[in-house]
RNA sequence: GCGGACGUGGCGAAACUGGUAGACGCAAGGGACUUAAAAUCCCUCGGGCUAUGCCCUUGCGGGUUCGAUUCCCGCCGUCCGCACCA
């Protein structure tokens, strides 16, 4: 039998699960990892081959671990709220839970059959009741420590559909997926105050291991600015309003203030004459769309109020504006304007005609009549701080606003209150009662889960109460304290909520006296490694971190933040092909010719790099993959198709070259039988060339793991099974070093291969080996000559030269001397281990 | 506009701390074996030239250096995230 995966793939997984090789358990003192996966959504498509990329990487981090000694936890579970399950329950009747179940089994056998070393004993999917249980408990925590709170909040909602939407569903004013358009509404909605930890949030990224890119995009997200807050108050009027600024020390360029149009001081202060224009105003502005009212930013409108404010550094009046380019979720909704100092305050004075003061010297030849400086400069114009850096000025005026009661130096952050709840039926309700009287009363630990009721309709009702709301039986309850009449929160999770915290429960699965054991806790904590896409680059591990500090100030986890390392896998894309009027064709219909791509022999076609859609034709599917080459050769060709991080093209003939690779390793271990070559693998030490290229190839196998430089480590080992393929005899030691180092990537073939070899122990737990750097180093090696430094000549040395001898050598070449006959030299360099470099005029 | 990543053969890529650019693989071409094909094995494979050698080449233009894919400055381009955040 020639190497057959289609027969030793199923053997080892069935092997793997029969002894349950990969369970584990916490051993005192045993070095640990946690090395974790960023678990799917199971969606009724099944994996595509982004999914086994991670997977893949982080299976082989895993395997090389355990045969290092340490302990691995390595679970593998399912974020199974969500809203296509929904959706197709709307369309089919069908139940989500049973939809999910399907769903959860087939990517289960999808990812079994790619072999990855998952405990599956601790196998989660976030609806179950009791997973759900632990996160109603949660939200009943952050409840009691008052971090979350009902609000009249903006919702999406999608009329087609009768459903509000998450924000991330939408894009440019339209559901995603149907390209339905979606409208604001205002709705009562239950917040989440993450904006309590920003700061903890901002500050703890910096003791994490996580790529710059994400962090920045998170303090980006946080947006964190130092200011203040200042007082206006309207002129002859009693009324007055704060704006909130980051240039305090431009006090004296404010030449006019705008309020959003949604402030409540506006009906207030609109002069009668100005009513009518500033109620149309309004009507248009709450008629547009975020999209719309953004996309064309650099157009300002606004109208005049016809109320003046009072600057309080100079007691001017300067009039009070509306204008949509002032938000009103954020800051004090109101803001002074400079326009000599601040680009958008320029374009709109310049639109309407407003006075430009300014008060920062900017470089000379520069004209704030032109164009707004918002560099540094000293202060000017301006009596209390002239001739102060723009840092000094700031410190100094809100020093003086502090004095006088007319402001105070002031924090701002751009992050925003959690929107938590949707108008969903699969999701997690909140454990929660109305009374009639109006309070709220949480439901106490021991009744939870708190479980959807069962539907027949999952959609909104008429009246546009959540689904859940049709479930009359459920809905109406008791306060279970005093048996009063009550109503059940409607609302239901988003489905971050599940995601916020599985890598907990993942240590203590099934523990229902409590989310986690403490002291499994402590051992396990933090996440040593996770491995997922940069799309949750924000949300989801910012949510998780937020949940994580609380349940750290509550004691429930020994760790300030979860995961300590976090590694971002580039998206896998693939050739498509179109024709001039962008139609796609398949790429079996494409052939290459003289540089171009012709379709059905004579359409020119253009090949692009993208996105796999089925629209594409481009769409890889794991499954065909592992059918035609088998997993191995699967997990292989992920690994070595580039850096693990970097978005990179699919091809498919690159699959053909790395199951070539695996054929070459199988025979050097077995004939075209099946049969182990014994009399080929000699239990004889290898000479000098073998022993230095088996101890290098260790040392860099290992080495590039520990950094998830798996496609290098990959061109490493074929290097070795090139050198060992023509040697009539094969060192044991080399053969069953080579199978070692390929167990973590392709663990079923050198399953096989290990126990052809006579073990009869699994290889999952067998010895890494180990190298020696000495006998890793060779004895000679090729020095570059170089003349001016270009590439001149080469000379073969001893290794270890050092900078003197090896001048001495190269010198000595008759060649070199050839070389440098009838020149001056200016300087000689020796690099030991590297080259020499003469320096020379004719 | 702000922030981040990146740009190397026909293609995916490699090059550790500034030291022989293109490892490894794909595709292509040639050869061996075969009745033939597949498979396998061997060879060639960045471009050019007046070819035992020489010149050019890591997006473009400068700079630092004995030496730059690597460091610095300025452009051009691609991808990702955020975006009227005061």
């Amino acid at each position: 039998m020639t190497y057959d995966p289609k027969t030793i793939e199923p053997k080892w997984q069935a092997f793997w699960d029969e002894k349950q090789t990969f369970k584990v358990e916490m051993e005192a003192g045993k070095p640990k990892i946690y090395v974790l996966d960023m678990f799917p959504y199971p969606s009724g498509a099944g994996l595509h081959v982004g999914h086994p990329e991670g997977y893949t990487a982080t299976d082989i981090f895993c395997r090389y671990k355990r045969m290092r000694g340490v302990n691995v936890l390595h679970p593998m579970g399912w974020d199974a709220y969500g809203l296509p399950a929904e959706r197709y329950a709307m369309r089919t009747g069908v139940h989500p839970a049973v939809t999910t179940k399907q769903n959860i089994d087939t990517f289960r056998s999808q990812i079994k059959r790619l072999g990855f070393s998952y405990d599956w004993s601790r196998e989660i999917s976030t609806t179950d009741p009791a997973y759900v249980k632990w996160t109603q408990w949660i939200f009943l925590k952050l409840y009691e420590k008052g971090l979350a709170y009902q609000t009249e909040a903006a919702v999406n909602w999608c009329p087609a559909l009768s459903t509000v939407l998450a924000n991330e569903e939408v894009k440019d004013g339209k559901y995603v997926e149907t390209g339905d358009p979606v409208e604001k509404r205002y709705m009562k909605q239950w917040m989440l105050r993450i904006t309590a930890y920003a700061d903890r949030l901002l500050e703890d990224l910096d003791m994490l291991d996580w790529p710059e890119g994400v962090k920045a995009m998170q303090r980006n997200w946080i947006g964190r600015s130092e200011g203040a807050e200042v007082t206006f108050k309207i002129a002859d009027s009693d009324k007055d309003f704060m704006v909130y600024t980051t240039r305090p020390d431009t006090l004296w360029g404010a030449t006019y203030c705008v309020l959003a149009p949604e402030h409540a001081l506006v009906k207030h202060i609109t002069a009668p004459d100005r009513v009518a224009d500033v109620e149309s105003y309004k009507a248009k502005v709450a008629a547009l769309s975020d999209h719309e009212r953004t996309e064309d930013a650099k157009t300002k409108t606004g109208v005049f109020t016809g109320a003046y404010a009072v600057n309080p550094v100079n007691g001017a009046k300067i009039p009070v504006w509306i204008a949509d380019y002032v938000l009103v979720s954020y800051g004090t909704g109101a803001i002074m304007a400079v326009p000599a100092h601040d680009q958008r305050d320029h374009d709109f004075a310049r639109t309407f005609n407003l006075p430009i003061v300014q008060v920062v010297s900017a470089p000379e030849g520069f004209d704030v009549q032109a164009a707004a400086w918002d560099g540094d400069g000293k202060a000017m114009n301006s009596p209390l701080i002239d001739g102060l850096d723009v840092d000094a000025a700031k410190t100094k005026i809100i020093a003086w606003l502090e004095e006088k009661s007319l402001g105070k130096g002031r924090v701002q952050t751009r992050l925003r209150d959690w929107l938590f709840s949707r108008q969903r039926y699969w999701g997690e309700p909140f454990p929660l009662i109305h009374l009639n009287d109006g309070s709220i009363v949480p439901l106490p630990a021991d009744s939870l889960p708190i479980l959807p009721p069962e539907l027949d309709d999952y959609r909104p009702t008429p009246d546009g109460q959540p689904p859940l709301a049709r479930a009359q039986d459920w809905l109406n309850t008791k306060d279970p304290a005093t048996g009063a009449p009550a109503l059940r929160e409607t609302n239901t999770m988003p489905q971050w909520a599940g995601s916020c915290w599985y890598y907990l429960r993942f240590i203590d699965p099934h523990n229902d006296k409590m989310l986690i054991d403490p002291e499994k806790e402590k051992y396990w904590m933090p996440v040593d490694l996770y491995v997922g896409g940069a799309e949750h680059a924000v949300l989801h591990l910012l949510y998780a971190r937020f949940w994580h500090k609380v349940l750290y100030d509550i004691g429930v986890v020994s760790t300030k933040e979860p995961f300590q390392k976090l590694f971002n896998q580039g998206m896998i894309l693939a050739f498509s092909y179109r024709d001039a009027q962008g139609r796609y064709f398949e790429p079996e219909r494409v052939v290459s010719k003289d540089g171009k791509h012709i379709a059905d022999d004579n359409v020119e076609v253009s090949q692009q790099i993208e996105k796999m859609s089925k629209s594409r034709f481009n769409v890889v599917n794991p499954d065909d993959v592992v059918d035609e080459f088998g997993a191995d050769s699967m997990r292989l060709y992920e690994m070595f198709m580039g850096p693990l991080d970097v978005t990179k093209p699919w091809q498919t003939a690159g699959v053909a070259g790395v199951r070539r690779f695996i054929e070459r390793a199988w025979r050097i271990v077995c004939n075209d039988d099946g049969v182990v070559i014994k009399d080929r693998i000699v239990d004889e030490a290898p000479d000098a060339a073998a022993t230095r290229l088996m101890h290098t190839t260790v040392r860099i196998v290992t080495e590039d793991i520990e950094a998830l430089r798996f496609n290098t480590a990959i061109s490493r080992l074929m290097e070795f099974v090139n050198a060992l393929t023509p040697m009539p005899l094969r060192p044991r030691i080399c053969v069953e070093n080579l199978i070692l180092l390929m167990s973590p990537f392709t663990p079923h073939v050198a399953e096989e291969l290990w126990e052809k070899l006579g073990h009869s122990e699994t290889i999952a737990y067998a010895l890494w080996p180990s190298f020696d750097p000495d006998l890793a180093k060779p004895a000679e090696r090729e020095y570059a000559v170089q003349i001016n430094g270009k590439m001149r000549h080469k000379v073969l040395a001893d290794a270890e030269l050092d900078a003197v001898a090896l001048m001495t050598v190269v010198k000595a070449d008759p060649k070199v001397a050839e070389l440098l006959a009838g020149k001056t030299m200016v300087k000689e360099i020796a690099v030991p281990g590297r080259l020499v470099n003469f320096v020379v005029r004719d």
